[in-house]
DNA sequence: TTTTAGCACTCAAACAACACAAGTGCTAAG
DNA sequence: CTTAGCACTTGTGTTGTTTGAGTGCTAAAA
């Protein structure tokens, strides 16, 4: 248990820290903090601080700096959202004030915005439905032996990519086996749908064409595209600040682990309700020790749920990023309603 | 003008500093160089050589490092493309050796290959004909408000999106646009197209729809993406390998350079002939000024020229790197050749 | 019992002094 | 024209010193 001023302390140390980044000593404590003690009382009850593992000293003499317990113990207890400033309320209205044409530019500009309103890195990712099913299927025929499939769900995601045929192909063949897919897997969740496909569609399908797996093949792709969660990334470059000490081969492997839709999909985990923080090794992956990641969903009504994330050192001001995740989760859910009323009715 | 023993010299110069990195002596290349003289002379052959402006010292005792200008008559008069290695040969032909649906497919595996082989950043484009004309719109109805919009241009490229309409838009309004673009645009070079869209075009479709702009915008931006050239990038971290003292600010905006297709196309140029080294402040990109860039035309016949290019550090290993790039661009040119005799037949 | 002043101690960081190695230019002799 | 020899320059690495911020502990004061 803590006294108040324990956390009084607590709190001076995690805010002066992240935002200078130096450890912070007793006696600065002591000049800053609106009790009158002595800086030897705060010694005190620095030691015992670091006896409960909130704090901890870089080498023997030195000031103090937040364990990671020591954040989560301030972030639990002690933190308060910031008000947002007015020139960033400025800007997400300006940035999500346009005109948009699908909500993916929405989302995907989502992840700009926050990226630049903290100057880390950020993850959005559109509203979903439970478990989406597959609503529909296309071949296009573009040109002599282009085809494209698209891959629609009821949920409204799209997928879709060109592929090239050999002209021994008809149109007849190519609309036989849309009919196929409509009939038999329309309807299904996707993961159903994929089940399937391993299944009994191969044999059907080779009634229509002799070599079917060329177009399995482009079916199962789109189809693993949709079922995927697609994440926007804004502001990739801003990782390259805090590269302490340039330590190339973290990097990389941090890179790596971003540009994997599935990697950071695990990252991220499973949306929990409101906002949450994760700090430093409360995450399994060892490329983000010294990070901290902020998730939060948002909530759209019959439209679903999303999420964003923003991605930063663990030294960031928790405060200030609370606020700014707090507020944009609510003007975007406001902005996707808007949208969606508009294209309702 | 050069003696042949300078030419050694310089040769050997370059050689060891690409290799190692570390400034070049007198000592070490008298040691070195099959002819036997002392390193009181290389030292005055080396000074001549600095007269010329061809090497240069990093501080007044130090070894010698290439200058911008002794790379140049290195890479023109002195260097000879290596063969490739056996193992490079495997990585290529396993790595080129599948299937393929798409071209693109085969481009941007390219991209990949091309920076795996060496361990640079590289960029590929796919072969083109000169000016393109477009030879098909579409609209694809996916839901009850989602439509795809779709571009295709004689030279067999595909550009795709999908946006929302309000549901007050009928299919027939919509077949009517399509059948006007087709009626008036398909044939035209895009730059015309372009022209005709800021011309006459509009005013045709208000006749059909009450609100054109939206539309106008897709069909705008799906065109404008149709014009551009695509590059694909492989190895976009390895420039983080020669980060010099992690400089964060030139590594920052040489990544934005590299990720706006626009940019990066200019600093690639058009496609000289055969195969271009450009050396540090060659390029008039200042992001570049410690980076090379080899780039390379490759040709598939009646399909059109491609390109493809690595960029690394100044100083790489050129004679190497000359030998891959050559060697590539035949492999992908008889890859692409081998593609498109399938589909055509 | 809590707070505080005082003091001895620790450590990182900055700096100076120094030796070393690699390399150069120059001179004079071969 | 080549080379041996030598004085000179400079980056690098080592070592020792100083300084300053900060700590823990003790004993006195509140």
């Amino acid at each position: 248990m803590l006294s108040e001023r324990q956390m009084m302390i607590l709190r001076a140390v995690v805010r002066d820290f992240t935002n200078t980044g130096v450890p912070v000593g007793s006696k600065a404590l002591a000049k800053q903090l609106p009790i009158h003690v002595s800086s030897a009382t705060i010694r005190n009850e620095m030691a015992a601080l670091e006896e409960q593992g909130l704090i901890k000293k870089t080498h023997s003499s030195s000031g103090r700096i937040p364990s990671v317990e020591g954040y989560r113990y301030y972030v639990d207890h002690l933190v308060k959202p910031d008000p947002l400033r007015p020139n960033d309320i400025d800007v997400i209205q300006s940035s999500l004030g346009g005109d948009f044409h699908k909500i993916d530019e929405i989302i995907s500009q989502s992840a700009t915005i926050l990226s630049n309103l903290t100057s880390y890195t950020a993850f959005t990712l559109k509203p979903e439905l439970k478990d989406s099913r597959l609503s529909g299927f296309r071949l296009v025929p573009l040109g002599k032996r282009q085809v494209m499939a698209i891959l629609v769900t009821d949920s409204g995601d799209v997928e879709n990519q060109t592929f090239d045929v050999s002209e021994s192909v008809t149109g007849d063949q190519l609309e036989a086996v849309v009919r196929l897919i409509n009939d038999q897997l329309v309807g299904l969740t996707l993961p159903e749908v994929v089940q399937k496909l391993q299944a009994d569609i191969p044999m059907k399908i080779a009634n229509y064409l002799q070599s079917p797996e060329g177009f399995l093949d482009i079916f199962g792709d789109v189809l693993t595209r949709a079922a995927q969660e697609r994440f926007y990334v804004g502001g990739r470059l801003n990782l390259l600040n805090f590269s302490q000490d340039s330590d190339v081969d973290s990097l990389k492997s941090l890179y790596s682990l971003i540009d994997k839709t599935d990697d950071i999909a695990n990252v991220l985990g499973q949306p929990r309700d409101n906002i949450s923080v994760q700090i430093g090794n409360e995450m399994t992956n060892d490329a983000l020790r010294n990070f901290s990641l902020i998730t939060a969903t948002y909530d759209v009504n019959q439209h679903g749920k999303g999420m964003i994330a923003i991605l930063g050192p663990t030294r960031m001001p928790y405060s200030r990023m609370l606020g700014i995740v707090g507020a944009f989760r609510e003007e975007l859910a406001k902005k996707l309603l808007d949208y969606y009323r508009f294209y309702d009715e």
